[in-house]
DNA sequence: ACCCAGGGTGACG
DNA sequence: CGTCACCATGGG
């Protein structure tokens, strides 16, 4: 939540805000189309590039139309209150070790079909190569649009764009047998599917559509409903949350099937958001042990 | 040369 | 229903 939110000069001001943490937020794997400049994080949300600077509770976004106001204060999920969330993780003794590696991650609220083709593009994949496909993904098919000081910048395309793209142009962003799949779920948003159901019916049914699209299977279905559709109960499941939940929870025995839809129900509404700590968290302690072994290999 | 990465698909029991 | 090889690509 926050207290004040002041647009000014194309400026927008936003002060009180209890848990933010810009770094965690823009760098933990859920979007990839953020960068860390001498000017602050540089990006390109919803057709708008701004940069973004946060300090002291306050998060500054320019340049920024006054119409654009909701728009940000929505994808960077100011309105939700993180400090109950973190009670929650600090108030369980399992997940309190979550918070001095990922306090102030919030979950972003992103545009839907740069979502699905984002984490099309993430399967059996690394963050560096997703982001990397998904700059070349919109210099390759996306409009390209100017801002006040004359800085241009490539917007993600359009589903019509990249339905429009052969396999090969899809092969040469890094696709790579994901092409086909990027491909025909474009078709199919390009030929009026339409996302704004999803956020009102029932998890699973919203899950079922979502895992309709080729290249969608329930884990991806939930990094849609959690990133962009407002669903803080799905609960994505990949490798490293997989790998945490099991040391974290279930004394490091792999967890049945029953055995993680309760813990997910146990986690309460807010699971989603809580699943972003625990992802933040597993990684960024994987690195260390890794940083760890390089150096005692090199002594 | 082998393993891994924000997994999904299709074939097979 | 569950399991499993396979998928293209680049870095460690």
């Amino acid at each position: 939540m926050y207290e004040k939110a002041n647009w000014q000069n194309g400026v927008l001001t936003v002060s009180g805000i209890e848990c933010l943490n810009l770094e965690r937020t823009l760098s933990c794997g859920q979007s990839f189309r953020w960068k860390k400049t001498e000017r602050g994080w540089f990006g390109v949300a919803y057709g708008c590039a701004a940069y973004a600077q946060a300090q002291n509770g306050m998060l500054r976004i320019f340049p920024c139309a006054q119409s654009d106001v909701p728009r940000w204060i929505s994808y960077f999920d100011l309105v939700r209150n993180y400090t109950a969330i973190e009670t929650q993780l600090r108030s369980d003794a399992r997940l309190s070790a979550c918070l001095p590696h990922a306090s102030g991650i919030r979950v972003l609220n992103q545009e839907p079909f740069e979502t699905l083709i984002t984490f099309i593009l993430s399967a059996n994949n690394n963050t560096v190569r997703i982001a990397q496909s998904i700059a070349r993904l919109c210099g390759l098919a996306g409009d390209v649009a100017t801002m006040p000081d004359g800085q241009q910048y490539a917007r993600f395309p359009t589903p019509q764009a990249i339905a429009a793209l052969d396999l090969d142009a899809l092969r040469s962003i890094g696709a790579g047998y994901r092409a086909p799949y990027v491909q025909q779920s474009a078709r199919m948003v390009a030929d009026g599917f339409d996302f704004e159901p999803l956020r009102h019916m029932p998890l699973l049914a919203s899950r079922k559509v979502l895992t309709g699209f080729p290249g969608v299977g329930p884990k991806v279905a939930d990094c849609i409903l959690l990133f962009s559709l407002g669903r803080a109960d799905a609960f994505p499941i990949d490798v490293w949350i997989g790998r945490a939940l099991k040391s974290m929870f279930f004394e490091g025995e792999k967890p049945g099937k029953a055995e993680m839809e309760r813990l997910v129900r146990e986690l309460g509404p807010m699971s989603g958001i809580i699943q972003q700590y625990v992802f933040h968290y597993a990684r960024k302690k994987k690195l260390a042990t890794k940083w760890e072994k390089r150096e005692s290999e090199d002594a």
